[in-house]
DNA sequence: GACCCACTGACGAACGTCCGTTAGTCTGTG
DNA sequence: CACAGACTAACGGACGTTCGTCAGTGGGTC
């Protein structure tokens, strides 16, 4: 496991006395755990044994917190969404210009996407092993996601004369790009996420608005 | 299934007379059932029935011609990688300047995803599920493959005064816009693969050289 | 032309293993 | 005492793979 679990074994240890107040709740452990997982062998090649494993439970005890395998993807794949959406709606309204729009969107999306990169991984390439019921609220939100980067750059063609040959197309190489971060940054790497983000904003504006 | 496949049912269908020369072989058949069957849901989520029963033959009859489901993910990731490094030496190799070479080496870069966008997804996205002894031959080609961006960024920097603040991740950032397009390319979609490559080069050359 | 024989590629049946999930029980905490 | 959350044990089913078998093809020899 490259990134940081660690097989929990702890043959005696139902919950001693919840002495801290620190120890994450088992669900959230849980949802950590399959996070990572999920992001190492993908959905169908991790089960429930190894995450309960990973957790330190045994797998019928992931039962008392997960009505299934399908959602615990889901709320990592739902909760992902919607905190990129909430984030890039608050990047937009930080700014007032489309310029200053693009720039704070792709700052966002860049510092989430290396923060959050195992979450952000899973929701974007697990999509197709999510239920069909639920495959379609994260669909919506993916949607709306894009639209807020489709309109930003919209507007700078209109009223600033951006560069722009074919706005759908340049809004998904722009978020793909700053998506693709997340495959390569390390907390403990070079660069900082923020530094990270500013490289990637002038990217974006040079490559969109110009020099 | 959504691009393509359609479940073969051929209940007397032995070869009849080997007629056409054109019908495929067998185990190119599989190859293709199965790079399509794996971008769908991914390596862990395709079982081998259900690979047989898209080729129109029992499972057992797979391994006459693959020696196991494993070999089967490599043969697709590592012809793909063999096909792209070939691809991107010529690209180079077909200008002189360095701005001529990113172009070129974007615009096949972007060409190949758009036309090869089953191959070349599964090749990134399941290298995880491919056996530890296998998976380090396709790594090495990767890596080669990127040093050939990376080489040409780096002698645009030096020589020309390009806009790189850091070799390394706008040589990711570039490559990783360039592939995310085959995640929306359809052969029969608006945009030609040549046109798209076009703008992308622009968009990389704007981004990198300046306006 | 008739025979032989190696080869290819298909088949049905079965293997041991692992899967997600459930039922029922026990135990420590409030 | 109630309950949350852990446990043991087991379920049916799907998995990748192996096996023995057999029809059809093609080349070499009489």
């Amino acid at each position: 496991m490259a990134v940081g679990l660690r097989l929990v074994d702890r043959p005696q240890n139902r919950m001693l006395h919840t002495n801290s107040p620190a120890e994450p709740a088992t669900a959230i452990r849980i949802r950590d755990v399959a996070t990572e997982l999920f992001y190492e062998k993908g959905y169908h090649g991790t089960s429930m044994r190894e995450i309960a494993a990973y957790v330190g439970i045994k797998p019928a005890s992931l039962y008392n917190h997960f009505a299934s395998k399908h959602d615990i993807l889901y709320e990592i794949a739902f909760g992902t969404m919607q905190e990129m959406f909430t984030g890039a709606q608050a990047a937009i309204a930080s700014a007032a210009s489309p310029e200053g729009q693009l720039r704070r969107l792709v700052e966002f999306h860049v510092r989430y996407s290396a923060t959050n990169r195992l979450r952000a991984k899973v929701a974007d390439d697990q999509l197709h092993a999510i239920a069909d019921e639920q495959k379609g609220s994260v669909l919506d939100l993916r949607d709306r996601y894009e639209s807020l980067f489709r309109d930003v750059l919209r507007r700078g063609a209109d009223e600033c004369g951006w560069h722009i040959d074919d706005v759908p197309v340049v809004t998904f190489a722009i978020a793909t790009m700053a998506s693709a971060v997340g495959v390569w940054y390390r907390d403990d790497g070079r660069l900082s996420a923020d530094a990270i983000a500013s490289i990637y904003g002038d990217l974006a504006i040079r490559a969109v608005v110009g020099t």
